[in-house]
DNA sequence: TCCCTGGAGATTGTCAACCATCCTGGGATT
DNA sequence: AATCCCAGGATGGTTGACAATCTCCAGGGA
C-alpha cells in the first residue's frame, strides 16, 4: 500500500531519440510524505493492527509504504512524541500500549487543564461561524450515534475539541494537545466499544449551548462532566 | 564548536604503501549525534542565545556542528516536541518563547498532574537509597544557594522529580513530563532571576521528609505548594 | 499607483547507496 | 553452567543529488 507515487517520472529515455521527456508529475500538493506515513502508522496502532511490543522496523515500513527511511524515521519519531510508541537507541521502536489508569489519571486530566485554558482565553473571540463549525460537528456525531458508527463519533469528538485548541491559538497548549490526543483516541477505541454514543453527541451540544452563553463559570462546569465523567468503569 | 569528532579515520592512505592503516577511532560511547545536537541547540535556545522568532536553518546547524542534516532534522522536531521551537512545511524552524500565562496556567498544572500521579505510584517502592538519591539533590541545591548559583539550583531542581518521575516506571506519565520539562525550565531561567534559592532548597528538603514520611494526603498537599505557589507576582 | 505575474534564490523534503555502530542470539569454549 | 565470541540484523550517520516549496522582488498591465 504505497503511501503516494512517485514525485515525478520521465518516459523511458530512450537512448537516441529527441528529448521528448514528459515529465509525469503525479506529486500534486499532498504535503511531506512523512505525514502520510504518519497516518498510516498511527492508524493502524490506533486500530489494533499491531500488537503492544510488536517491533516497528524502518526497512520494512519503508518498501510497505514504498518510500525511504528518512520519512519512516521521522514519522516513528513522531509516534513516540505521541506516547504511541517507545523506542531505545540502536534497538529501534516498538509498539506501547495504553494503560487505563494512567489514561484516567493523568491524560485525561491533563487534557482538562488543556480545554479549562483555552475555552477561556477563546470566549471573547467566538463568533457565529465559529458556533457553526462547532455545530456541524454535534451534527456528525448524532448521525454517527444513529449509524451506530464509533469511528466517525470519536472522529468527530476529536475535531470538536481540536477546533476550539487551535482557535485559541495558544501554541504551548496546542502543543501539549498534540502530544496527548492521539493516545486519547486509541483509548477511546479500544475502551470504548460500548459507550454511549447518543449521550456523546448529546453532551457536547450541551457544551455548545454552554459555550454560547458564554457564562464562563458554566462552561468550566460543563467541561468537567463531559471530559472527566466517563470512566469506563473498573 | 563540533558536536562529536569524526566516528572513525583512517591515516592518510598513501597511494603505494602496504595498508597499515591505523583506524583512529575517536568514537567512545556518547550514544547517537543527534543527542549532543539537540543538547547543545536546547541549551543555546534556553539560554536565551537564539531570540524569539530566530530562524534555525538546518544545513547552516549542521555546518556549525560538523554534522550532517539528518541529526539537525531530528533534533529539531525533538525541540519541536518541547515546545521550544515551532515549524511548518517547507519553511522552516523557528524558536518559540514561553508565555508567562501558559505555563502558570497549563504547564505548572500539567505538571501538577503528572507529579502528583506518579509520587503515589511510587510511594511504596521507595527505599533507603532513593531517599539518599534526591536528598543528594537538596544538597546540591543547598550549596547552589549559599553561592547564589542559579544554574545549578535549577539543574538540581530538575533532577529531583524527574529521577521520582522515572522511579515510578509510568511510560505515558514520563512521556508528558520529557515533552513539558524544557519548557518550565526555560521559564526558571527567563523569570526565575531573583527567585529565592534559600527557599528553593528548602522546600525540596520538607518536600523529601514528607515523602519519607509516607503520608500521601500530606505530599499531595507539600506537592501542590512547593509547584503552584511560587508565581513571580504578575 | 496598485495589483498581479513570473522567475530566482534559498531551504526544506526525499532518495539512494554505503558504511559505522550497536544489539541480539546462538554456539563454542572453559 | 557460565562466559566469551561472532555473525547477522537494525539503527545511526554521511554524502551528493534532486524535487518541492516558500519568499521576495522586479516588471508589466490596469
Amino acid at each position: 500500500m504505497p503511501v503516494t507515487q512517485q514525485t515525478t517520472e520521465t518516459v523511458e529515455a530512450q537512448p537516441l531519440v529527441p528529448p521528448i521527456q514528459l515529465p509525469v508529475k503525479r506529486t500534486r500538493t499532498d504535503g511531506p510524505r512523512r505525514d502520510a506515513v504518519l497516518e498510516v502508522l498511527r492508524q493502524e496502532i490506533t486500530m489494533g493492527r499491531y500488537d503492544d511490543g510488536e517491533r516497528l522496523v524502518e526497512d520494512r515500513i519503508a518498501r510497505e509504504l514504498d518510500t525511504s527511511r528518512g520519512p519512516v524515521r521521522e514519522a516513528l519519531r513522531q509516534l513516540e512524541h505521541e506516547g504511541l510508541v517507545v523506542s531505545y537507541p540502536y534497538r529501534g521502536a516498538v509498539v506501547l500500549g495504553v494503560s487505563e489508569e494512567e489514561v484516567q489519571q493523568v491524560l485525561i486530566p491533563v487534557r482538562l487543564t488543556l480545554e479549562k485554558f483555552s475555552y477561556l482565553k477563546v470566549l471573547e473571540r467566538m463568533d457565529d461561524a465559529d458556533f457553526a463549525e462547532l455545530a456541524k460537528e454535534v451534527w456528525t456525531m448524532q448521525e454517527a450515534a444513529a449509524a451506530n458508527d464509533l469511528l466517525r463519533s470519536v472522529e468527530a469528538d476529536i475535531r470538536f475539541h481540536e477546533y476550539i485548541l487551535s482557535r485559541s491559538g495558544q501554541a504551548h497548549t496546542a502543543q501539549v494537545w498534540r502530544s496527548i490526543q492521539p493516545r486519547i483516541r486509541a483509548y477511546f477505541f479500544r475502551y470504548g466499544k460500548e459507550a454511549d454514543l447518543n449521550r456523546i453527541a448529546f453532551e457536547h451540544g450541551d457544551l455548545l449551548q454552554t459555550l454560547q452563553s458564554g457564562d464562563a463559570a458554566a462552561i468550566m462546569g460543563a467541561l468537567e462532566n463531559h471530559i472527566t465523567i466517563r470512566t469506563p468503569a473498573p
